[in-house]
RNA sequence: GGGUAGGUGGUCGAGUGGUUAAUGGCACCAGACUGUAAAUCUGGCGACGAGAGUCUACGAUGGUUCGAAUCCAUCCCUGCCCA
């Protein structure tokens, strides 16, 4: 088989393994089960669930069987690690609903056919009817706080008040790779690198309970040359549904990244071989553009599929190069076009409320059909729906499309 | 249970009776410069209102006062120390 590991530490997915000599051997040798967990706290994957996914991907294609684990159970406590407050409790519904909605996206990443098929589970199917004495005596055990609050992560947390129900998190998620490896032979965890000390505990109950051949693996998290997270954007994170974020926003995300990012993002977020990846990302000064738009296209295909990612990108070509005409950038329809332009800026969202717009307008922010405006009182009108659409226009890069 | 320090806007953190929609940092938005980049500089950053202005906000509820984030009472929550 493929040498995957070094395939996925080529392109500079790997941050941790646990036992890599080990690991490498066991994934040239036979198809390895592994996991993934999702906590599905929104109705949509964002961006940081994207180099999971692309992991997931990578090594089912290499052969090997993914379990992508919806944290139905586990979402229900969020997890503490690296937080300052205690994450909002969800109710089961939201949660239900959530996880259909996650699976729907994860199924354009890894294959439900084949040999090698990936299979879905919902740890609320064995966390809700577990009993807490039997749970304690079995799997508490086999845990000290002393080992827990030495880890950075609970630090923080631990000035301001870990509860306990927060901190079962790790006994959870570590239950959740025993319960995977028993009943799956799911032998390998992977994850954010901040998830190294939950699959760390995972690994290390399996042993005490008696088998050694379970392993974890993190992935480097997406962030920027200063180590800041990508993937946040004004209106908070970039996700992955068109309806939270537009294809055309998607595209323009990526197509708005630093030079120092291209590299990276090529290589973790898509499929060029790394020969591509290289000469694109070397490329100097303006020339750089070019590599940024074939990542944006390539991302965005990922995501949304070709067609969506043909229309991102002649959007933004048509209103950066040429100025022609748009099909795909954000739109509103207005059920009435004599409204002032702060009811047609918020209305179309770019702005959160009136006195934004009215900044925006004051700094010159704000234009219309490439004119800008300056009047905080304008009143759109028949005369500014040439073609049965207006075009609004933020700053340099946001567009948005009125009609009528 | 006892003692003690706290709870401020997206976040961190000032502010201890009026000039405070609340210093400053971060995040974010716009302008200038550029390459739809970065860095830098400038402006902005509760809501409503064209504007004057109005309303809402400093854990919660009451109170004192012409006036409270600031003082008092009660309650809720959190850290730390002791048990």
């Amino acid at each position: 088989m493929t040498d995957i590991i070094k395939e996925l530490e080529d392109r500079g997915y790997i941050e941790q393994l646990t036992n890599e000599k080990e690991i490498r051997e066991l994934f040239q040798k036979e198809s390895v089960r592994f996991y993934i967990g999702i906590d599905p706290t929104a109705d949509s994957m964002h961006i940081g669930h994207f180099v999971a996914l692309m992991v997931a991907s990578r090594m089912q294609k290499a052969g090997h069987r993914p379990i992508i684990l919806m944290g139905g159970g586990t979402a229900t406590i969020g997890d503490p690690s690296g937080r300052t407050d205690m994450r909002q409790m969800l109710t089961r519904e939201q949660l239900d609903s959530n996880v259909e909605s996650i699976r729907k996206q994860a199924e354009k990443f890894v294959s439900f056919e084949g040999d090698n098929a990936a299979i879905i589970v919902n740890n609320a199917d064995w966390l809700l009817d577990l009993n807490y004495i039997d749970f304690m005596r079995e799997i508490g055990t086999k845990f000290t706080i002393s080992k827990m609050i030495a880890q950075e992560c609970y630090k923080t947390r631990l000035e301001t008040g870990l509860t306990f129900f927060e901190m079962g998190y790790l006994l959870l998620q570590s239950y959740d790779f025993l319960y995977l490896h028993d009943k799956y032979d799911c032998k390998l965890q992977i994850g954010g690198n901040d998830q190294w000390s939950n699959i760390l505990g995972g690994v290390e109950l399996i042993r005490k309970i008696g088998s050694d051949d379970s392993y974890g693996l993190t992935f480097k998290l997406l962030t920027t040359a200063e180590g800041k997270k990508m993937g946040k954007t004004a209106k908070g994170a970039l996700w992955l549904n068109p309806e939270r974020t537009s294809p055309y926003e998607f595209y323009q995300y990526w197509r708005n990244i630093g030079d120092t990012e291209v590299r990276k993002v090529l290589s973790l977020l898509t499929f060029l071989p790394m020969e591509e990846v290289d000469r694109l990302s070397s490329l100097k000064d303006e020339k750089i553009n070019e590599a940024k738009k074939i990542a944006a296209f390539e991302i965005t295909k990922l995501i949304h599929g070709e067609e969506e990612a043909i229309k991102a990108q002649k959007s933004a070509e048509a209103l950066f190069e040429n100025n022609g005409n748009v099909e795909n950038m954000p739109t509103t329809k207005l059920e009435n076009i004599n409204i002032s332009i702060l009811d047609a800026i918020v209305l179309s969202g770019i702005a959160p409320s009136k006195g934004q717009a009215k900044t925006l307008i004051a700094q010159g922010g704000i234009s219309l059909n490439d004119e800008k405006i300056e009047d905080i009182t304008y009143s759109l009108s028949e005369k500014d729906f040439k073609d049965g659409y207006a075009i609004l226009k933020k700053g340099k890069k946001v567009f948005h499309k009125l009609e009528k």
